[in-house]
DNA sequence: CCATGCATCTTAATTATTTAAGAACCTTTA
DNA sequence: TAAAGGTTCTTAAATAATTAAGATGCATGG
């Protein structure tokens, strides 16, 4: 009442701009008046910057909740931006892109997760605005990863080490299908750009190393992380004749999922078979028996990532340590 | 170039009001010129719709990621959201209102998960905005609720049904407290409203049906829904003299978690102690014993809350059945 | 041949805010 | 007392879209 929109403007950002008795009038009528700070929409059209962070996920939206890998990243994003007052909104490079109605244009910046399409890709670089991938990498782009080779290389080592093995592995996402099944040798000379196909990498290595080996057809192809996907394809390992001592699963929810198909089959964890997993969610340590992993510290890459984004202009690619956890269900 | 822009927001929302010649060329141009579609702060700020719904949760910001059943229900939120093609923005109550900088102001609808604040309620009232509550109740709002008195009471007669009990329970949210606690009487008698209280009076009723009762120091005050609380509040209950038979939990992650430390405290569940749960989460399924709990549809609650928000003016108050699911925790 | 109607495209107002530049006013000092 | 300087507030442009209303051109029909 009877001052300027620049001036009202100035009593929510720039208290230095005016005299403290007017400010504190001015608040106080706004908030009379139902005002609670400047809108969102014409606050980020005028200044450019919406504080709001957006994270691309490669998988649909309802995986970042159900996912606990996923979960931990998005706890570590969350976190941080909290922390620095900063708003979160998921998208999915699942969706058609024509649908998506531009929403990557609201965002400060973005965190890519996973193995995103080159479309999205294009599109979130296209906005010239900082970015930073996690779980893939590509050059002159900021990304956090782990070393999945050498990761999967030590844990398969290390069930590897003593005996002799029938080796299956119970592998995600390491073909282009949307559906259990195992792999041919066509399918493994086809390249696809899957960190997935790096800890295949290090499997096959340390069976070698071992002098073991496993076919293709003793790979299995999970396309989504999930119990159910991860039961189909443990319950045709374990059944498989000859039936392997020795499983090698790409993700802790498929490891998990084949301890409880093992038990339901009557086989003994260890004994009878040997399970190993990947990632180290919290869940991994409360199985019967508990999990032998590969702990990737899924909460701190989240934390660093945004940290990365928000910090600056950093264009570094950072590899994260992974961690041997050997628990129960290897000996 | 050579058209107005008018004609290219008509080639982009209303492709009758020109040729069908003149629209390919401009979104060809605009490819090329990296131009993908309208800005979303200033479509915003012209059309007041952002396509962006918020969910504003009681808890932090991470607690959305780490809690089981915050994440299913944000899980059946995603899932309409992106069938609707709307964008899911997440906010918390608990930041400071002043540091929220007005992100209310974007979404077009909010989604109010748990017991949030008077002062984070009236914010958004004030917006004017669609809003439905879930796990909350207010007066000519819509919101989607169980009967948290029913299911509680049901699961409390069925495990104090045969014989005689010494009974403790693992309560959530029952005082304004942030630490582990037992209760005393006085904190009964002040008002708390929790949806908790309500499942404590179903508890409390079924015990009295069934010739039992518990004092206030046998009641367990956890204040945020995480194994590390549940442990200690499951640790002291279970070692409390006299030691209890039967554990009331309010949530499967407190009851999974009880499980879990009684088996370390040498106690069979249920021969020595039986112990119930309250939600339904995937895995009481799975854990040793299964977890006898109450289920409560979170990922439907999530769906439901999200289609009444996005198809209208419904204020109903919807009360949700829940289903009572008996397994190995309870005989 | 002019009026009518229709399809197609443009003009200009509008949205809520930020911010540089300028105006108004008061105080100080030579 | 007039210039200088500082504080405090206002003016007006700019941001990127949407949309009602208007303009233009073209075909049709009386």
């Amino acid at each position: 009442m009877g001052v300027s929109t620049a001036t009202i403007s100035n009593a929510f950002n720039r208290p230095d701009q005016l005299s403290a008795k007017l400010r504190e009038r001015i608040l106080r009528d706004a908030a009379k008046l139902g005002y609670h700070g400047p809108n969102l929409a014409a606050r980020t059209l005028r200044r450019g910057e919406s504080d709001v962070i957006g994270v691309i996920l490669s998988d649909s939206l309802t995986y970042s909740f159900s996912d606990p890998v996923a979960n931990q990243l998005l706890q570590g994003v969350s976190d941080v931006l909290v922390e620095r007052n900063k708003h979160l909104l998921l998208l999915s490079s699942h969706v058609d892109s024509s649908e998506q109605r531009g929403a990557e244009s609201l965002p400060d910046g973005f965190i890519l997760y996973g193995t995103i399409d080159q479309a999205t890709f294009e599109r979130v670089k296209r906005t010239g605005k900082p970015m930073v991938l996690v779980d893939f990498e590509s050059d002159e782009v900021a990304s956090v990863n782990i070393d999945n080779e050498k990761g999967a290389y030590k844990i398969a080592s290390h069930a590897l080490a003593k005996g002799t093995h029938e080796v299956a592995v119970l592998g995600l996402k390491l073909i282009d299908f949307d559906r259990v099944c195992r792999l041919t040798q066509a399918d493994l000379d086809i390249e696809y750009k899957e960190i997935s196909r790096s800890r295949l990498k290090g499997f096959t290595r340390a069976a070698e190393e071992n002098g073991c080996s496993f076919k293709p057809d003793s790979i299995w192809h999970i396309p989504i992380n999930n119990t159910t996907n991860a039961e189909i394809a443990a319950r045709e390992a374990l059944t498989k004749i000859p039936r392997p001592n020795v499983l090698l699963c790409m993700s802790d929810v498929i490891a998990l999922t084949a301890i409880r198909v093992a038990r339901e089959l009557g086989l003994s964890v260890p004994k009878d078979v040997t399970i190993t997993g990947f990632d180290g969610i919290p869940e991994s340590e409360r199985s019967n028996p508990p999990l032998s992993t590969v702990c990737q510290q899924s909460i701190e890459k989240g934390k660093l990532a945004t940290k990365m984004l928000l910090d600056g202009e950093s264009r570094e690619q950072v590899v994260l340590e992974t961690k041997l956890e050997l628990r129960g269900s290897t000996n």
